[in-house]
DNA sequence: CAGTGAGCGAGCTTCCGCTTGACTT
């Protein structure tokens, strides 16, 4: 019999929270959700009779279940400690009701942090489970599931089979498509930016340099050159000086949102990756819970922090500091993520853990730091013979505070405005110049997503939670709908006016634009499904429907409005717009006729095909066959040209023959290969071009093919074979593959030992 | 693993949010 037990939701914090509570509490942990609608008959929504929802303990979760069932029959008393938000309050509730409580006396209690004195404060201030923001989760996990689950089918039969659409994933392509769209729109233009290095120094070139920018752009080499040569015959004075003082403030502390942006900008870790080590760090004690939208701290952490900032930097570099979230729809379940102990600057683990700590631990010391102060110069610069004036501007650290500690990144890729010190001047002073330079500049479009800043977009619109960004990211990729890639960029030659000494010259620079790394590309099929959401259910993803439902679920959790009346006004319309969809709508296959082949004059259209982007010369209306060929990566349905598409039908082609073997150039899933004698040799990447590459290479490739296959094989028994692959040696029976003993001679194995090596793996693997 | 693009039909896919392992190489 235990006294009492204490029911949270993650394992880890059970783990903490009896430490402080000792020997008469027993704390264990439910793993989030316990019961979710079921997938079996209708949706698990009774939508005829006042949505009544339908239950169930998934497979994966029977064994939580029936381990609280236990401890609570043995339990005198019992606290369920679920995280203080509307699906904290929802599992609390299922908690009541599988494991038999009564609804009126169940103890619920909430802890903001875990210390000693807030979990006995809990413990002694219950309340019971709060009805209204129950229902207020099971309005949001309902309309979830109406949503998902109905619109997903219509795309099974009017687009493809197993996609999906839903209330934040729809909406998170759709962000991708807009803006994918309006870069392909973008046209950049070019102006000429001025900038010159003036000097104080009449005679000495090198002394007081003052960097400044031309307060006018001009719009062509022409008008640049004008204005240079005037610059050329002009005297400068100093016109203006003015100092400013100002300051700057540390960010909050991490979200998980703003933790995924600084992990991807500064360690360069995926959406995935930042959770993954987050987690690893939380369930080894050493940070707080990591999915969370709040940038509250706790005493404790605030006074640990300030110790630390005083023994490490001094008295004036603290500034205690609590941040107020401004998050839409924030649920502050949680408190910031921050080091469990602040007085560790630094933990054990595994690399990248050390770095995710590294940064978690300067970000929250670094909020509890004094701002920064410095002091802003500009000057402007009068020329004698033109009103357009130079610029500059300079600024000078006067105290570092939270800088000593840490800089938050930003996702614009040009951070060359380095801090510099401007030379003392006076108004008046004269100036010259020594170099200056008009250099084109063009615009560009707005950037691609990364994952990171999606999450950021995300939130800002107040869709998905922290507990989701991460799988949501997962998801969009897996359907096929965005693609994370990276593109080399091209060329572009920008032109450089440069007056030095009195002599304008002109030279011509290769800049390299439109370069991405890691950026998320959509595809094909996840702009045909966008495209056919936005037409059909325009509701549903119009970048405001959360903020709007979430509303009167706030609504709800007051008791304002009663759930199943808002689910009702929601869903006879929605489900109006299914069937009629159903039921009107065309197969949607992104068709798009480019024109008339120039030989035949058959139609040239793309479309997607059964199996992914397909052109298509003739139709079968007429009594020619069609051909087909597939889009190749990077090519897409929207964006590609008659001559594009015309192109992916040269291939693939009969470079000639070789010992009476024909000798075939194509390009399949895995890039351009060679086939011969019914095998297959991949063309290497970056260096032959299947279009033009000519027999005697091929040949080259297929003999290089054959040496290296020679060189895999080590030993070989017949259907044992020792071989040499990627990671080193291994034996390969019957297509299995096996893992040789540390230590093994390779050259040196017999078939027996091969055996002996085989059936010890495969008896490992049977009794795990 | 380098191909496929006729049509039919059975049986499957799918949501968002809360939590972690259970698997494999």
């Amino acid at each position: 019999m235990i006294e009492n037990l204490v029911i949270v939701e993650s394992p880890a914090k059970a783990k903490t929270i009896e430490k402080f509570l000792g020997k008469d509490f027993r704390v264990i942990s439910s793993f989030g959700h316990i019961r979710d609608l079921t997938k079996k008959k209708n949706l698990g929504i009774d939508v005829e009779n006042d949505f009544a929802p339908d239950y169930e303990v998934p497979k994966e979760k029977t064994k939580v279940v029936s381990e609280l069932r236990k401890a609570a029959l043995e339990a005198k008393n019992i606290w369920i400690a679920s995280d203080e938000d509307r699906e904290g309050e929802a599992i609390a509730w299922h908690l009541a009701v599988v494991l038999k409580l009564d609804l009126s006396t169940t103890k619920r209690i909430v802890f903001h942090e875990i210390t000693k004195d807030a979990i006995s404060g809990a413990i002694d201030n219950p309340r019971s489970i709060d009805m209204n923001l129950v229902n207020s989760q099971q309005a949001r996990r309902i309309l979830d599931r109406l949503v998902g689950f109905e619109i997903s089918p219509v795309l099974w039969k009017k687009v493809q089979p197993s996609l999906s659409a839903g209330r934040v994933q729809s909406v998170a392509v759709r962000l991708l498509v807009e803006r994918e769209r309006e870069i392909f729109a973008f046209k950049p233009e070019s102006s000429f930016r001025v900038t010159s290095l003036f000097r104080t120094d009449d005679k000495i070139k090198e002394n007081g340099i003052i960097r400044a920018e031309a307060s006018k752009r001009f719009p062509d080499e022409k008008e640049a050159q004008k204005f240079l040569e005037l610059c050329s015959t002009s005297g400068y004075e100093v016109a203006g000086v003015t100092v400013k003082p100002g300051t700057r403030s540390p960010a909050p502390p991490f979200t998980t949102s703003t933790l995924q942006q600084e992990a991807y900008r500064k360690l360069g870790f995926s959406v995935a990756q930042t959770m993954a080590v987050a987690q690893k760090l939380y369930e080894s004690g050493k940070i707080t819970y990591m999915r969370t939208d709040s940038t509250n701290l706790s005493k404790l952490a605030l006074v640990k922090s300030r110790e630390v900032i005083i023994s490490e930097y001094g008295e004036k570099y603290s500034k205690t500091r609590q941040f107020k979230t401004r998050t839409k729809g924030a649920q502050e379940a949680h408190e910031a993520i921050r080091p469990a102990y602040p007085d560790n600057q630094s933990v054990s683990g595994n690399q990248n853990e050390k770095k995710l700590y590294d940064l978690i631990w300067k970000r929250t010391i670094a909020s509890q730091m004094a701002d920064a102060v410095m002091e802003k110069t500009t000057i402007s610069i009068d020329m004698n013979n033109s009103s357009v004036k130079f610029n500059a501007t300079g600024e000078v650290i006067k105290f570092d505070g939270f800088l000593k500690v840490y800089t938050e990144s930003s996702d614009q890729e040009n951070n060359d405005e380095e801090r510099y010190v401007i030379p003392p001047v006076k108004k008046g002073m004269p100036l010259y110049y020594n170099v200056v330079t008009a250099s084109q500049k063009f615009t560009s479009p707005l950037p691609r997503y990364t994952e990171a800043s999606l999450v950021k977009k995300l939130e800002e619109l107040g869709i998905g939670r922290p507990s989701t960004y991460a799988p949501t990211i997962s998801t969009i990729q897996n359907r096929g709908y965005v693609s994370r890639e990276d593109r080399p960029g091209e060329k572009r030659q920008i032109r450089i006016l440069a007056l030095d000494g009195g002599k304008v010259t002109t030279t011509s620079r290769t800049e390299i634009t439109g370069r991405e790394k890691a950026k998320l590309f959509p595809q094909d099929i996840g702009m045909i499904v966008n495209d056919f959401l936005v037409e059909n259910f325009s509701e549903i993803v119009d970048y405001n429907f959360t903020a709007e439902v979430e509303e009167q679920f706030d609504e709800i959790a007051l008791g304002n409005i009663k759930w199943t009346g808002m689910l009702k006004k929601f869903y006879v319309p929605f489900h109006k717009t299914v069937e009629n969809t159903l039921e009107k709508k065309e197969r949607k296959t992104g068709i798009r006729v480019l024109g008339k082949h120039p030989e035949t004059g058959e139609s040239v259209t793309v479309r997607m095909g059964r199996f992914g982007p397909v052109a298509q010369i003739g139709n079968s209306e007429n009594d020619n066959k069609p051909r087909f060929a597939s889009l190749s990566k990077n090519q897409l349905l929207e964006t590609i040209t008659l001559d594009e598409a015309l192109n992916l039908f040269r291939l693939p082609r009969t470079l000639g023959f070789h010992e009476g073997e024909e000798i075939i150039v194509g390009i399949g899933r895995f890039g351009p290969y060679i086939r011969y004698k019914g095998k297959f040799v991949s063309l290497k990447k970056g260096v032959d071009d299947p279009y033009t590459v000519t027999i005697e290479r091929a040949l080259e490739v297929i003999h290089e093919k054959a040496e290296d296959e020679k060189k895999k094989v080590i030993r070989d028994f017949g259907d044992i074979m020792v071989l040499n692959g990627r990671y080193g040696p291994y034996i390969s029976k019957e297509k299995q593959n096996y893992r040789l003993p540390k230590g093994t001679e390779a050259e040196k194995l017999t078939a027996d030992e091969c055996t002996r090596i085989i059936e010890k793996s495969n008896k490992t693997k049977k009794s795990s």
